[in-house]
DNA sequence: CATGAATGAGCCTTCATTCAT
DNA sequence: AATGAATGAAGGCTCATTCAT
């Protein structure tokens, strides 16, 4: 239907023009990124991607070639986001609590903004084999991170399973909070968001 | 039409035959669990879990509403049964550590057993307002179960977070033992039972 | 689904309670009267007939072949009501102008109440043979009528062709009386029906 | 699935081949309008329109929302050429006699082309808003054609209710030479058109 | 590189009808 | 006579994907 859709245009960007591959395929995700974070995966068509990006249907197509891949892509540029976003935070100075104040309030941000999107990613961690490793792969990558990151503050080394469940309890945590869960239950949020803290510091050392 | 399809055989139970609506939905409910649980959410459809159960395809709506009604009711059949089990569990006889030992055995055997179903269960948590309650639901129980058995048993309070924080890990360290993440990641899994045993025993005390 | 349905309960008959086939299928021609006209006959399904009716889907079976046929069935019912009133109207006292005013006054009136019916009987009347071929018998019944009641009365005889226009006409009207037209028109429906009476008095001299 | 359905071929026009969307519409409405009038508005599936038409089924959702929307939209089309065919019959010269049997004949050539539209049509005024609003827009604008006519002419304005009257008369009386009931009734078809032709005179006076 | 018309498999759902009890 | 569980053909509609321009 020509009916201007108010859905779309609410998620259309500004209008692009030949660009480079590069900068089309750049607008293609960013727009999947955004409808598959409100709509779901299944929820989200591919047309519509393409014309959320300012785009013709097949246009998508010249880029990816189809749904699963633009939501890697869309996946994998969140990772990255979070992954610079928390090298900033080790970087910066700071006592350790500050540091992992920061990590902690970084993460809640990027699962608050994303968390549409992670209903989608664990369905999808199910059924799609490359999701799913490279899922795997980015656990892989934290649990390296923080083994290197004590080696280098002069910590103690913890045992790798002990990493893996801190992991598990923060990103289920960080969820919860991201998605209303919390406040469903009734729980205080500065409490289990302090709790995180105090994890994250001992995990550090 | 009558080529026998092969996915289908294999979830096909015996044929009923003119049963009550109660043996009728409860046949229609267990052969959805199986399909969503291996293929999806979105990839079962509403002819293929009728035919499963040994019926014709309109025969389902003559029980559920849509598919989502009976992805409610193959859920909420989990979840009972899943209650029944860790009722069972605790009302047996042992030492806190072996009723634990016996908890965490069971939820690890129900996250392997419906490892499918959680994927979509967590896409529909997202996306769907009943499915979203329901589930809420069962974490304020398992919050109340908690508090009243340390209360029985006389344990000292806890904070209901750091119960909520208790639950977040252990349900995602049983995802990750149920759906062989773990494995992917080089981890001991008797390390992470072990681990997760120790801290039901705490959270009892 | 076993929820209570406030449409089919809202035409729901008094139970009856195995009275003889004739009992049976007139409770069930009431209901598919009823329904008829307020859904038309595609939007009324037959199991929806035999609940209004207080039956069980089986029974609307075992006493029409189908759905047309129990269509007919309902639209022989109304056209007999409607013989049986204008008979009446006929066989009162009363001037030429009264009787005229009372059959016009009850030709709306069942046009009124049986409107939704003559949607989907129009629509039949194209589509099926049986009804047509019935619908075509009314309307020769009524042009022999006419010509008997003025050969009766000593009016001197019109061409066939003159009494077919005055019943397309006063038809159409009726309809158009009924169904909302002449409201939405803004015309003035006492004129239309003054004009018809006046039809009706010179068709019948 | 590639077997030849003589239904369908019956009706299938020559292929296109990435037209412009008009003319991808316009073809799908030539087709829908006459499935429509020879099956009637039920009888006819929006697959089978798209085949008749041409194209896949996906093209038909790409142009209109629903079967109900492309009924309109055939509706509307028969309804343009009618008026333009009218035009031209009252814009041609003659005496007013001769215009009027123009307008008749051109009446019943619509009525008779469109004649298994016409009970569809009736059904859905019925039943839906929008077919009936624009039902009822034809009526007034036939009934402010005919006032306006006389005006120009110089005839003596009559009561829009007399107006309606004629309209009523002329449609069903049309309706019943085209369909058939006037040959099954044993009535002069020749006798009821000069009748028409009769009272359109009078009309425009 | 981009367009957008077109495709068609396939899903969800309805409903007239049957039949064992 | 009545029941109501079961049937399954068929129709409305969606959406990932292709391809001619």
């Amino acid at each position: 239907m020509p009916v201007a859709n108010p859905i779309v245009e609410k998620f259309k960007t500004v209008r692009p023009r030949r660009g480079s591959p590069e900068s089309t395929r750049e607008r293609l995700v960013a727009a999947a990124a955004a409808l598959f974070n409100h709509f779901g995966y299944e929820g989200t068509d591919s047309n519509r991607i393409a014309r959320a990006a300012g785009y013709a249907t097949g246009t998508f197509y010249k880029h990816f070639k189809n749904k699963k891949e633009i939501f890697l892509a869309a996946y994998q540029t969140w990772v990255s986001a979070e992954w610079k976003a928390i090298e900033m935070d080790l970087s910066a100075a700071g006592k350790p609590e500050e540091i992992a104040q920061r990590l902690v309030s970084t993460a809640i941000d990027f699962h608050t903004r994303w968390r549409g999107l992670r209903g989608s990613l664990l369905q999808l961690v199910f059924s799609d084999h490359t999701v799913r490793r490279f899922y795997r792969a980015q656990r892989r990558r934290q649990l390296d991170v923080m083994a290197e990151l004590r080696a280098r503050i002069g910590g103690r080394p913890h045992r790798r399973e002990e990493d893996a469940i801190h992991l598990f309890t923060t990103e289920r945590t960080y969820d919860a909070i991201a998605n209303g869960e919390v406040q469903a239950l009734g729980l205080d949020r500065a409490a289990l968001v302090e709790s995180m803290v105090r994890r994250v510091v001992a995990v550090l050392n």
